[in-house]
DNA sequence: AGCAAGGATGTAAACGTTTACAATTTAGGA
DNA sequence: TCCTAAATTGTAAACGTTTACATCCTTGCT
């Protein structure tokens, strides 16, 4: 592994002169530029980062941590991510946590051992202790899934609302009994829907009835058998709203496979990708997911550049997006 | 920033004997473990990993280079990855490439500047020399899609076979005009998918049509748009063979848009997790998904190990998964 | 000629670790 | 009592950079 001392030595001058070349510093004259690039160039040499981080205590890199991949809602934000990180001259690089403890702590663990700048929480299954322990001594901010009590930046939609909306709209669709599939935890993402929900059934004078709420895991065999359990019930809705697009696509699944995706409508929550090509589409609440990456990544850059930088929460546009999953209530 | 020397002046020992403590080393006595054990968790002290990896120049981290995560074949890489990285004592970062070559290149670089002991590569948009080179100096794998010439280990399936198979299915069903859908770029997994295709037509005494091949991107709107310049033509197919399973969805989605998803069947490739929940579910050709990926590393790993071990290839097991996209031919 | 200023380069310390080697202490055996 | 070996701890170099400071050499001015 060929070192600065080589090219010192190749060059004959001091690894101080080498350095100043590859960083572009002016104080070096163009002849020594010209020959000191020479020889890098003939050498494979590339400076070695942990040197270079070692000595200026920044690594120019930013973890984002996302719970799974399975979810393609974080595609669109990555490159959000990506692109601001590119702009400000960082690199994003991301942990996969598969949600598992101990997973998630050792990719935390590059933050504290100084591998990466700051780091953007995505669903993290950490809880405000933590949190707060931890965004005290080390950039971090939020995405998406707020943690209510944590003391950091953080940019989200506003679930309740968007919640309310969808609800409000299989609502408008004659829709009377209208159950909901929501996660398992008791993440703000999720009260934050459930009370959105709540809320446009009592402002539409309809009973709230908690046991029309089912909670299964974000992904399609979630929203499969969350839809299953329902249907067999014996007061089965007309239309269900779920947390997310990816259990939408379960539901429906498990309606058109009895029959029953004509009489039942459904709602999902994000607007992935793949929602738009889902059977006659899945209608949706759109979040801006580029923009969320982008401004995460804003958010953790300021706490980068001076880690006493005052909390913001940003709060971003969603919109209802209609497609075939949802239609008039037949009995109405 | 606590660091080791701090630990040092709190306890009395010299930064030796706290170094010796941190890595367990049995040359330490009981007391001063303890001793040294209870200062470490009253500060918040985290050994720098920088500092550390300068020293032993080895950071236990492998980069995992992903063109995108709209697909969720990744998903299941990743975990087989992660779990075989993990028992290894190593981490798995992912960078995104976006299929863009300046962020290719800047995430290469933290392989040459030893921030990363080793590296996957998936799709890259690196030729055969570009690869030849990197491989010779660090350790690099190659997963599912293979560059012919480039001298590196590598683990796929057999495309060709795969491809063969998956026509032959829809042969079987009676089909006699089947068109192939491929991606727009020359990579070997395409070049074996669509060998694989011509195969089975030969075989079959079919005539191998080239102007039946449509390229296009590997996604829902690849396929969509695929879909319809074939079904537009005078002599449209009665079925259609597409190259990843996210085309095949943008295929049927097409088809069904124009009430021709009864006569025509679709094949995809892949069998992500989605390609169940799509439709009546989309035949496709199952990729060992979490074995790829277990693989890449465990590959990866030999050469991290000594980076003049031999090179393997390794060919998975593939498996076809018939479902609702693929019935028999109508007209037949 | 003498001097100041500025430009180019070198010297060496520093970043936070690990580890070979040296030094010290302790115990046990003759 | 003295010597050896083992156990424990310390010293200092090394990893690859960057950078404050020092040094040297021009150049131009008086």
């Amino acid at each position: 592994m060929v070192s600065i001392k080589d090219i010192a030595a190749l060059t004959g001058y001091s690894v101080a002169t080498v350095s100043r070349v590859i960083n572009q510093s002016p104080k070096v004259s163009e002849e020594t530029r010209r020959r000191v690039e020479e020889v890098i160039r003939s050498t494979d040499y590339h400076p070695n980062f942990i040197g270079r981080n070692l000595r200026s205590s920044a690594s120019m890199k930013i973890l984002m941590l996302l719970p799974t991949l399975d979810n393609t809602f974080f595609s669109d934000v990555l490159r959000g991510a990506g692109d601001a990180a590119m702009a400000a001259g960082y690199q994003i690089v991301v942990g996969v946590t598969n949600k598992k403890a101990e997973v998630e702590e050792s990719y935390i663990s590059m933050l504290r051992s100084c591998q990466v700048d700051g780091m953007v929480l995505t669903n993290t299954i950490l809880d405000k202790f933590d949190l707060n322990r931890l965004a005290g001594s080390y950039p971090v901010s939020l995405l998406s899934d707020i943690v209510e009590g944590a003391d950091l930046s953080c940019v989200t939609i506003d679930n309740v609302a968007a919640a309310k909306e969808a609800t409000e709209h299989l609502i408008s669709l004659g829709h009377r009994r209208i159950s909901m599939v929501n996660g398992y935890y008791y993440r703000s993402l999720s009260i934050d829907r459930e009370n959105g929900y709540r809320m446009a059934l009592e402002q539409a004078g309809l009973t709230y009835d908690p046991t029309q709420i089912v909670r299964a895991d974000y992904n399609f065999k979630g929203g499969y058998s969350a839809a299953k359990k329902l249907m067999t019930r014996k007061d089965p809705p007309s239309a269900i709203f779920c947390s997310a697009d990816s259990m939408a696509i379960g539901a429906v699944r498990y309606l058109m496979d009895h029959g029953l995706d004509k009489q039942v409508s459904v709602m999902g929550f994000d607007n992935v990708q793949e929602s738009e090509y889902f059977f006659n589409g899945i209608s949706t609440v759109n979040q801006p997911k580029y923009e969320l990456g982008q401004q995460s990544v804003q958010l953790l850059l300021e706490k980068i550049q001076d880690i006493h930088a005052p909390n913001r929460r940003l709060i971003l546009p969603h919109e209802l997006v209609i497609r075939g999953s949802s239609h008039p209530c037949l009995g109405g």
